[in-house]
DNA sequence: TTGTTAAATGAATGAATATTTATTTATTTT
DNA sequence: AAAATAAATAAATATTCATTCATTTAACAA
């Protein structure tokens, strides 16, 4: 029995999400990713069924990578601005740490793939989140409110900011790169929206 | 002279507009569009010079009709209060008759046309948007902050509850559509956030 | 009616795509 | 060292893609 080159997997994953944010699901193939990888073609189909599977199984893996990473230290039993401050903190560390992950599930969000991914597998993450909702409200931290709205306010706006920083530019064409500051301000706008 | 079919044009920005939404600028191709609109591929390069154009000629006239329906009766003088709310009501209204064309945006966002297309062309109307930020700020109605911060507190909630709204389903799995009022209670919350 | 012009077409083109095949290579087990 | 097994490959296949070509069709001008 011949052992598989775990490097090798390694690479065709890495090399993957790297092409796939650069050029897009669209620009993506699997001949493209071979010969990024120097490896043949033939290779992907057995670490991989299809297209399909490979972009599905590597989707996943990172999915949970980036809940784990955002869950780091979080319980929906903290206080409403100390675990809300944490989820700042989570996510944009793993932002930082992980500058293609938010292009590359944009990229999924944005295709036929949605449906199939982004919708189920994260569920216990969203309930988690969802209970941490509803603990603020119950301790009278934060005014009731639906879920969605909640979300809304909560982390929209974290991920604009994200977004605005990884493409480098602001809004009016300057070049753009978030500071703590103004993450955090951004932040302390936020709590003073949702706190009663 | 024969003349030009304006309803066949029509049909195939409609159905290009569609197929991108459906599968994803991956998934349209040019044979495809032909097939949906029932027409043969060579007429689609009668009406553009190949599909590079097809898709940026689209996008722009699609941004240009967006930027109106946004626009219309705001003003960068208007109070702030006043002025957001026009803002929210347009955006609203906008996403609620053209229900594909946030989607739309979506895929160009995060495909090799955005530098091309949504950087260029939307500059003007930044540039009013944030006109009326410096304005408000001056009037003492909000706090002093970068226009990105702004645009992420501002606006960022509004476009996920569309998101979230076009999706139909809310982030715990149930059904979920946006009513007015939790649009109006979301938009309360912004401002609470932003007024000084 | 006839000629002119551009719209519209069906059927090709070659290039790029995903996937499969037959074969070779490396590693473990006997 | 030989047998067994799966990894890895180079080369082929069938399909889909964007684009073009030769031809027909419709509308107006003469």
């Amino acid at each position: 029995m011949r052992l598989r080159d775990t490097e090798k997997v390694q690479l065709v994953k890495q090399k993957a999400i790297e092409l796939i944010v650069k050029d897009g699901l669209e620009g993506f193939s699997m001949n493209k990713l071979a010969k990024a990888c120097q490896i043949s073609v033939a290779t992907l189909y057995i670490y991989y069924k299809d297209r399909d599977d490979l972009i599905v199984k590597i989707t996943i893996e990172e999915l949970e990578s980036m809940t784990q990473g955002i869950m780091k230290d979080f319980s929906p039993e903290m206080s409403f601005e100390q675990g809300l401050h944490k989820q700042w903190e989570n996510r944009y560390a793993f932002a930082k740490n992980h500058p293609q992950m938010n292009l590359f599930f944009d990229q999924l969000r944005s295709s036929s793939y949605q449906s199939t991914l982004l919708s189920d597998s994260i569920s216990a993450f969203k309930m988690t989140m969802g209970q941490f909702m509803t603990n603020a409200i119950e301790r009278g931290e934060i005014e009731e409110m639906p879920l969605d709205v909640y979300w809304s306010i909560a982390f929209a706006p974290l991920y604009n900011l994200i977004r605005l920083d990884q493409e480098g530019k602001s809004l009016d064409g300057s070049p753009f790169k978030v500071t703590d500051a103004v993450f955090w301000k951004t932040f302390d706008l936020v709590v003073k929206a949702l706190k009663k």
